[in-house]
DNA sequence: CTACATTCGTGAAGGATTTCACAAGAGCGA
DNA sequence: TCGCTCTTGTGAAATCCTTCACGAATGTAG
């Protein structure tokens, strides 16, 4: 008996971007043995003791009281409830800058997410080794995506090829796409799908400030 | 009389998100006279008529009842809401690969975001050109933010560094940072901070999947 | 000019998330 | 063992956001 695992209402989604930085955060405190308060950790992340209570509550209570949460368990817990816990079988999509920055990102790998597979509708680069993957053109998409078990697909090509690509990948069955292209993708809500869009954050960014300057 | 300029209420996070999709939206539509409803605003990106409707109306009343918003009036309002309507000087800080990814992203220069500096701490990279700009080190970011009257810096640099360059920026009178490092940066709410955290992003998609799986 | 078909703007209702407040568990020292 | 301090877990309240529903404008056809 003990806790009851609650896997089945619906977690905010500002929850999970918690999570994800508590995880983070984490990896700053001592390991062996220590332990930490909600308070402690609302004062990383520009949050309240309260509400990490409140996030951590919706998956168990794996704190002790008068004491707080123990690191360790703590990491070991939002590791398997964020999944990252295990390798995820990755494929890129669009070798340019923003593909490669991606694909060079260190924290990328050591989480556990593994780049299997790259690919690019440029004939130039494809053929053409990053490390020692090969850049495979459009047509081997499918094939390629079943043959290695890819799970995830980053999509980091302009918005005209989007859609179509994500089609693609959702017809073989991968379970989530990270989307760099500029418009919001068409496709089954049984396929997980984050937006990452770069013109955005920069307005909302304008926003802010002209709101600003505007209130006096 | 005439409609009230509402600028001094609080707008949701999301609704400024929206603004940002409504306007990319438009870029599709036709602009010479053309109109758009609600509900064909709605279908692009998906949410629904009433939320258009709301979101705009945070603003002011812009629309013709029984015929809907004038394309290209609205592209403009937009545009002003937003704070698109005029050019912002930016400064980059890292010239890694994100920092590149970022410098040669086209949305970026045609939405009126102008890089007139790159910094980076690497003294191998200082001195060398990207275009025609050259990369400084970090001993000229304070005097070269002020006679740049720059206003937004980008920080594309590791978790390390960020805090300390942030917090420079800040002091020399910096408006906005768009954040690239995986910390939550610690400055004054005078100044707007948009984080943009790539590994939050896998892990919210990794979640996601996690739990459409435990569900059943 | 009138009837009709649209579509906006907006209070009010409904849902979702955050904050509050406090009972209850856990350690510790005397 | 008892009392004290600390901190969690959690209903209830408060706040914030979305959806609903409908009155009021606007254009059109007859």
């Amino acid at each position: 008996m003990g806790y009851r695992c609650i896997f089945n209402k619906k977690i905010p989604d500002s929850t999970v971007r918690r999570l994800s930085h508590y995880l983070r955060s984490l990896e700053g405190f001592e390991g062996e043995g220590g332990t930490v308060s909600s308070e402690e950790l609302a004062a990383q992340g520009q949050t309240t003791a309260a509400q990490v209570r409140k996030d951590l509550s919706h998956f168990g209570s794996f704190g002790k009281r008068g004491l707080g949460y123990r690191v360790d368990e703590l990491r070991e817990r939002l590791g398997t409830i964020l999944g990252v816990d295990r390798t995820w079988r990755v494929a890129l999509v669009g070798a340019g800058r923003i593909g490669l920055a991606l694909f060079e990102y260190p924290a990328f790998r050591s989480r556990g997410y593994e780049c299997v597979a790259i690919f690019d509708s440029d004939p130039a680069k494809v053929g053409s080794l990053w490390g020692d993957l090969p850049i495979r053109g459009p047509e081997e998409f499918e094939s390629t995506l079943s043959e290695l078990d890819v799970e995830l697909v980053i999509l980091a090509i302009p918005a005209a090829g989007a859609q179509d690509m994500a089609a693609r990948a959702v017809e073989v069955g991968v379970k989530g796409i990270l989307n760099f292209a500029p418009i919001r993708l068409n496709i089954t809500p049984a396929v997980s799908v984050e937006d990452v869009n770069l013109v955005m954050e920069l307005e909302a960014l304008s926003f802010s400030i002209t709101q600003k300057e505007r209130e006096g």
